[in-house]
DNA sequence: GAGGTTTTCGCCTATCAGGCGAAAACCTCG
DNA sequence: CGAGGTTTTCGCCTGATAGGCGAAAACCTC
């Protein structure tokens, strides 16, 4: 994550000027990667795509593609992944990290940009036979750094789970709190209370309950109120963050004054 | 912040496959540029240079250069900002974001990776004729999209005060609570109280008094406590995040149904 | 020593996460 | 149709944390 170092050695500064950079830069190939992820029987899963051939062959490796010439890195992650997957709709994709190292590719120099892309539990895209989705608990030999990038949107995740609205992107569009208690705990990697996740959801407004309820299933029970999100665009709900702002002026009258 | 898209609209499958994308690849300029934040007579500052030519002259640009062929993301801003600052340590580096808009630079397309640089305030480098420090609320013209980095710049180094410890990296290796408010509030934004900071810097074992105490000022008052930072290297203090694993210490509360 | 200034500490409150158990609302089986 | 089981929902409680306010501490100058 935090990628420290000590400039303090003294670099040689260069005679090239900032200026004149443009005399004989030298160029790179840059691909796009997404780690897309989806929560598939109870656990959070990756979307991967297994190299025919050297290097990494039989290897999996994130899907994604080279930039072209005429196109931003987001497009051209979409565009790659629309030739892979036929995925309607990605809810969520956010730009994670770029990857410079310089061995990072035997086959040369290639600066790789990681994405994360978020896919509703309810869909199932068709994908290639090259391609399979894998619990990110149980990967399989993976190919160039892409474990690592994985694991970085893991934690990325993971994190934003917590104080933020991205489960919109990860969980049906209406949905029970049981059926949202697997989305969190399959992206936290630990048990939640149902009973909790609803109190802190709802007190955030991040989710709301729709006038209906499910049908109870077969094994009896209370039926479950039905719940959406209450906006779909990313919203950072922190009510926790240290050194607010003081209190703001003169606020509405609050009405619960036991 | 969050980069939001919608690839909903159907991306035309293109013939080159990935597998064959070494066949001729489009190749791309690369910058990495720095958003060094300072905090000096009580505001956050943001190290500009100033463009002597076209495009942009006149205008002032973040540091950086262009990223050579043997060297990563990181050492290669390191390299460039040795040549322009005698900054002998950058506590803190970290990347930002990586933007690709096509025409972000009339030269030709170049990709730049942004990184966060924190200068402590005790530091005062000499810098070159051409670059100077200007608050970020109070920005001369600049050139291409980096006011709009350091406005991301701004908002991340914002929520990282409030959940890190990374003000190790602005502040004085010691200091009193008084001179750490100050920083805190340049970069926030707001006043908060030095009770409540000293309180939940405290708390979080953030920070650990010495026992020197800082000699009284000429204006009077009681002397203060000398303060330093517990851990001079990145650590998450958030003790607020919801949907914490549960209280058990002795298991990992694994998702294993219950 | 009196008065002013700055820091520090204790007391208090409000808010939030989270545990626990009871009540609600459904099922199936006898 | 009622008893017992299941799942969801709600209320009550606790603990932890942010933060406001004022008093006490520790220094200065006059």
């Amino acid at each position: 994550m935090s990628s420290r170092q000590t400039p303090g050695s003294s670099f040689a500064p260069q005679t090239s000027d900032v200026e004149t950079a443009d005399q004989s830069a030298d160029r790179f190939e840059h691909e796009a990667l997404a780690v897309v992820f989806q929560v598939r029987e109870r656990k959070l899963h990756s979307l991967l795509w297994q190299r025919a051939h050297e290097p990494f062959a039989q290897c999996w490796a994130l899907p994604g593609g080279a930039l072209g010439s005429t196109e931003r890195l987001g497009s051209s992650l979409g565009r790659h992944l629309a030739a892979k997957v036929d995925l309607t709709d990605i809810g969520f994709l956010e730009q994670l990290e770029t990857r410079s190292d310089v061995d990072r590719d035997p086959r040369g120099r290639i600066i790789a940009t990681a994405y994360i892309a978020l896919v509703s539990t309810d869909l199932n895209p068709t994908i290639p036979g090259d391609t399979a989705w894998f619990p990110v608990d149980d990967l399989p030999p993976t190919a160039f750094d892409h474990a690592s990038i994985i694991q970085s949107g893991r934690e990325r995740l993971r994190a934003k789970l917590t104080y933020t609205n991205v489960a919109y992107a990860l969980a049906p569009r209406v949905f029970t709190i049981a059926e949202l208690r697997v989305v969190y705990e399959s992206c936290l990697g630990h048990t939640i209370s149902s009973t909790n996740l609803q109190r802190v959801l709802l007190r955030r407004e991040i989710i709301e309950s729709t006038a209906s309820v499910a049908s109870p299933s077969s094994s009896g029970g209370r039926p479950a109120t039905i719940y959406r999100f209450s906006e779909r665009t990313l919203r950072v709900t922190d009510p926790f963050a240290a050194f607010r702002p003081p209190a703001r002026s003169a606020d509405q009258g609050n009405v619960a004054r036991s």
